[in-house]
DNA sequence: AACGGACAAAGTGGTGTAAA
DNA sequence: TTTACACCACTTTGTCCGTT
């Protein structure tokens, strides 16, 4: 968004410009993925009418079995949100077939929650000024691309106004945020709309990343306008992508699946309702391979092509057709013409009497109250303990799996429940933890701790386990040290003996390392090794140390 | 230094319960 | 049913200290 907002500020005082200049520059900050091969796209049956439950489950299993798939494949199928609800049951019996909401109905869901959510705050006002006509179609969202149209201009309005109003008054954003309550509305509109903008873009440009996020922030609008449907559909669908990394990783290496799906349910979705079909939902499907399946249907992608070619047309932003129909001609004049009644209605006295605003019956104080107290939140659909969280922890140093967790001291903590953080802090507070117990500060406190014993042999540990990092180094707090002065210190270290320390024994070591050299009760003695075995012998004491001193007066 | 026993403290697994 | 939390019994680890 601040990159949104900075290039609003670019463009502040040049009003020759429209919405497809502000599209082009976004797109300048987004790599566009999109060299991929075209997959294999293939048109199953069509079950019953997927309006119960049952129905659409035994769609589902009758996908499976046209489909042979291995045990540990799965069908990813992409639904709408209607199926995509009564698919979730199904799965969880039944883990050959995972659900994907379709991104494409969701983008206008989003849309039309914002337009329900600031209906009465006088978004048909502004539609009115940018030339549309049927206002009752834009509110049921009737023609995806004209809603979005509509919207999209709104929102570009919005952006400018706010801005160049914050220009004019040279104020901060926040400033006028806190003094003008009209400001305020227009503003959350803008935040609400430019995460629809941003899943749009992220599904047309196919970023995954970018499309998730913005739908994860978007996703508390949707029970506030009372799509309790959308609102539980959408959690479950973030949940399952947030949950299987497989799954995230795929959506996001591949973008075959990101694009196209969404791509192809816009062209099936408004090529079935043009043709006036009702209640029966076309489901898409992909899977790897099986080409037999594809001659079988061939009559049905030959109708699929008739499709497709809408879809390109609207993919390759063919904005023309689109526009003419619906009554935005000479959006330019347009956009500055609302951006300049919207100036005018931010400066004036009594903004709420302005005719933009004109019956507008949520616009009272109340009513901006409580949208402002909706507003935008960060929202976490988390539960309190999480992955993020535990590693966010002072002493997590890393995460072994839901169970097992490494302090920053090395010490190993198995959790109670999982990535419950409560025996990791338990453990801090624990004698034996070396990083926060001050007991066991022995030596110069803030300097080095004295290690009291030498720690038995890490190394099998962490050896075995490649998969988690090895915990990082404990490094203890440095505090100034209240008695000593430089020069002290360095006469300290000066005179201290050791240069390294933490490490076994060395008499241990070298038993360990040349057996042969010192059989059983053989006193270990380094002047029976030759030059090769002192340095190999050196090499491990520094590995197996956990502290040193630089004489030089670096500390580490 | 190495070893081993006694003791204390910390870690772990299991269970139960309340709340959502 | 899931999540969060508390409690308890048992195991493991660390420390002290005397003996070899």
């Amino acid at each position: 968004f601040e990159k949104l907002l900075a290039f609003s500020e670019n463009f502040t005082y040049q009003s020759d410009f429209d919405e497809s200049d502000i599209r082009n520059q976004i797109m300048t900050y987004f790599k566009v993925g999109c060299n991929f091969s075209p997959p294999n796209v293939i048109i199953l049956d069509a079950g019953d009418p997927p309006s119960s439950d049952s129905a659409v489950h035994k769609c589902l299993k009758m996908y499976e079995n046209e489909i042979s798939i291995g045990n540990n494949d799965y069908i990813n199928v992409v639904a709408d949100e209607a199926i995509f609800r009564r698919g979730i049951s199904f799965c969880k019996t039944n883990n050959k077939i995972k659900m994907i909401l379709g991104q494409w109905h969701t983008s206008k869901d989003m849309m039309s929650t914002l337009i329900t959510i600031f209906s009465g705050y006088g978004i048909f006002n502004m539609a009115g000024i940018l030339g549309v006509r049927f206002l009752d179609k834009l509110e049921k969202g009737v023609d995806f691309r004209a809603t979005s149209k509509v919207l999209e201009l709104i929102w570009v309005a919005v952006g400018l106004a706010i801005h160049l109003y914050a220009k004019k008054k040279e104020q901060s954003l926040d400033d006028i945020l806190e003094e003008n309550k009209l400001i305020k509305i227009w503003y959350l509109y803008f935040q609400w709309a430019s995460y629809w903008r941003a899943h749009w873009f992220g599904i047309r440009w196919g970023i995954f990343d970018l499309q998730h996020e913005s739908l994860k922030a978007f996703s508390p609008l949707f029970p506030i306008a009372g799509k309790s449907n959308y609102a539980r559909s959408v959690t479950h669908h973030i949940y399952c992508i947030e949950n299987n990394s497989r799954l995230r990783a795929m959506l996001r290496v591949a973008p075959s699946v990101n694009l196209t799906n969404p791509g192809h349910f816009f062209a099936y979705d408004e090529a079935l309702e043009t043709f006036g079909v009702k209640f029966v939902k076309q489901n898409v499907t992909r899977i790897p391979t099986d080409s037999e399946e594809l001659k079988l249907k061939i009559k049905a992608t030959q109708l699929e092509k008739e499709r497709t070619d809408m879809l390109i047309c609207d993919y390759i932003g063919d904005y023309v057709q689109s526009s003419k129909p619906h009554n935005i001609q000479s959006r330019k004049e347009k956009i500055w013409e609302l951006v300049h009644q919207l100036i005018n209605a931010f400066e004036s006295e009594n903004p709420l009497k302005n005719p933009i605003f004109e019956f507008c019956n949520n616009l009272n104080n109340k009513g901006i109250d409580q949208l402002v107290a909706a507003g935008p939140r960060k929202i976490h659909i988390q539960w309190k303990h999480t992955r993020t969280r535990l590693s966010d922890n002072k002493f997590c140093a890393a995460i072994i799996n839901k169970r097992e967790v490494f302090c920053k001291c090395g010490q190993k903590v198995i959790l109670d429940n999982d990535y419950d953080e409560k025996r990791l802090n338990e453990h801090s507070r624990n004698s034996r933890c070396k990083i926060n117990n001050q007991k066991r500060q022995l030596g110069l406190p803030g300097l080095f701790p004295v290690l009291p014993n030498p720690k038995k042999v890490r190394e099998d540990l962490e050896d075995s386990s490649p998969p988690p990092p090895p915990p990082s180094p404990p490094s203890f707090p440095n505090k100034p040290c209240p008695g000593l002065h430089s020069e002290q210190i360095v006469t300290y270290i000066n005179r201290t003996p050791a240069t390294y320390g933490g490490a076994r024994r060395r008499e241990v070591i070298g038993k360990e390392m040349f057996p042969n050299k010192f059989p059983n009760k053989l006193p270990f003695n380094s002047k029976k090794l030759n030059k090769e075995e002192i340095t190999d012998f050196n090499q491990q004491m520094i590995v197996e140390s956990e502290w040193f001193i630089d004489r030089l007066g670096k500390k580490n």
